[in-house]
RNA sequence: GGUCCCAUCGUCUAGAGGCCUAGGACACCGCCCUCUCACGGCGGCGACACGGGUUCGAAUCCCGUUGGGACUACCA
């Protein structure tokens, strides 16, 4: 544990579901808070007015809590820096504006986007490398009445090194930086919408952010968020920049090479263990671990683990991890979320659904997964051409009529029995128990593989196991 | 174009100058276990982008090249 509290933010804008990037940046800040014994914040960035809605903060807080995190302090359960949605905070950043225009730190700017567009042509063409606003309007010395105007910070010489938790020391020139916007134009003598680098850094200071971790496309608005810091006279927090996220062929994540929105990860099955611990594990390490439950990564986790090269989503190794907590979660858990993937197939309970999972879990790497292989034990729905496999496999119709004799006197249908029946069977034939196993179970089941072959009996069901047999014997040629 | 970041097996990564004839994991391929499948066990394949330095010694430090990527909005 370290000695100091953090407090650390994920601030997601409501524009969409939240992808797999979105969510690693959430985990890396949550652990580290946590790690740290501090507080973590949810912040709804929802400032582009045109993009943001609504549904998709909701549907973003869910992912948040499916994957495992919960927050101190967000728009859903308040906090002492209320409120967590930056259109709510419009009041605060407009006193902030109004104390950078009066110290002279920024300044009105009446420039029109079509200036501004020619400006832009007009160094494209120049090839000079240089680009961004000229500073035209820095010492016109605009009043609030100046008609339509954006308000720019006023940027001045110099450097601004960024103290980057993964990246070291990165030093930027001042002079590469332009007098950014930080609030877009608004009616009459109001102030428009303030942009994302100015509320950013305004929220973070007022909700006594210590540390941000973020992508690595932030990077560069670093310099931008360290100068308006040195503009309100306010400590910076400590950064460090992740690298990205991409997909397994290099490229940007696109619906195009895979699953973005975490959402699809849990529809195909994914426990969100295992994704935690999976994408923990993506830019991360500690040592040669592999898997990581909460606690341990809670107790783990420092930005010293963080990487610095970009890494690539491998659904292989997500399933491979899912696999593992297959088989180590809690018989309830596995119970619970099984029953939604049956549920969602339409299938009722099952009379021996807890064992049926307990022999499938192991068998399967994913609630997808474990709920097909499910599929030939609820109800009928199981192929029906037992003959034609049956017949594949020797002396399939004499093992079957056998199996049957043998079963339809059997009483006891728990899974010692059946295995004490049929394999006493077995011995007193020398027959061997591979010899029967496959041809029952294609009888029972329509396929070649599944659970072990007391496990399928006595979880059919005396009633449907002899049903299926009787069925397959009539079949068999 | 400019600014910035990055570079170890196909993939995730260990590695913070000698412990490295580069370790682990996924995937892949064998073998073993076994009533099938899966699990598990054992083994195999497989990487320090390139070129210069620094050093007794470099995957590790420096420079360059190449290759990726981010940003370059009155988006976030």
């Amino acid at each position: 544990m370290s000695s100091t509290p953090f407090r650390l933010r994920f601030a997601p804008s409501p524009t969409g579901n939240l992808h797999i990037g979105g969510a690693r940046t959430a985990l890396f800040n949550w652990l580290l808070a946590r790690h740290s014994g501090g507080q973590f914040v949810v912040r709804i960035e929802d400032t582009d007015l045109d993009r943001s809605k609504r549904v998709f903060e909701d549907a973003i807080l869910h992912e948040l809590r499916w994957l495992g995190l919960d927050w101190d302090e967000g728009p859903d359960v308040g906090g002492p820096h209320a409120p967590y949605r930056q259109t709510e905070r419009l009041e605060r950043y407009n006193e902030v504006i109004q104390r950078l225009l009066a110290s002279g730190q920024a300044y009105r700017c009446t420039c029109t986007e079509e200036r501004l567009t020619a400006l832009r042509a007009d160094q494209e063409a120049q090839k000079s490398g240089r680009r961004g606003y000229d500073g035209r309007c820095r010492d016109r010395d605009l009043g609030p009445d100046a008609g339509p105007h954006v308000i720019r910070l006023r940027v001045p010489d110099g450097d601004t090194v960024v103290e980057d938790l993964v990246k070291g020391n990165v030093r930027f020139s001042n002079g590469d930086i332009e007098d950014f916007v930080i609030a877009r134009a608004g009616s009459a003598d109001q102030v428009g919408m303030p942009m994302y680098n100015f509320v950013v850094t305004c929220d973070d200071v007022d909700m006594g952010i210590t540390h941000v971790l973020r992508g690595d496309e932030h990077l560069i608005n670093t310099p931008k968020q360290l100068l308006i810091y040195a503009a309100m006279g306010a400590t910076p927090p400590r950064f460090g920049h992740m690298p990205l996220i991409l997909a397994l062929d290099g490229s940007k994540m696109s619906k195009r090479n895979g699953e973005t929105s975490v959402g699809a990860y849990r529809e195909l099955g994914i426990h969100p263990e295992a994704m935690m611990s999976y994408l923990a594990r993506l830019g991360w390490s500690c040592g040669d671990q592999e898997l990581f439950s909460v606690e341990e990564l809670t107790s783990l986790f420092t930005t010293q683990g963080i990487g610095s090269s970009p890494s690539k989503w491998d659904m292989e190794k997500l399933v491979w991890v899912n696999s593992q907590w297959m088989r180590s979660l809690p018989a309830d858990t596995m119970a619970a979320r099984a029953r939604g993937f049956f549920a969602a197939r339409g299938w009722a309970e099952h009379p021996r659904e807890a064992a049926l999972i307990a022999c499938l879990r192991e068998r399967t790497r994913t609630l997808v997964e474990l709920a097909e292989a499910a599929r030939v034990f609820f109800g009928d729905d199981y192929p029906k051409d037992v003959a034609v496999m049956a017949a594949t496999l020797p002396a399939a119709r004499e093992i079957l009529t056998g199996v049957v004799d043998l079963l339809s006197l059997q009483a006891d249908w728990s899974e010692a029995a059946l295995e004490t029946a049929v394999h006493g069977w077995c011995e007193a034939r020398g027959v061997k128990l591979g010899k029967v196993a496959q041809p029952v179970r294609v009888a029972l089941c329509g396929q070649k593989v599944g659970p072990g072959l007391y496990q399928t009996l006595h979880v059919l069901g005396r009633e449907v196991a002899l049903a299926r047999l009787g069925a397959a014997v009539s079949l068999v040629p």
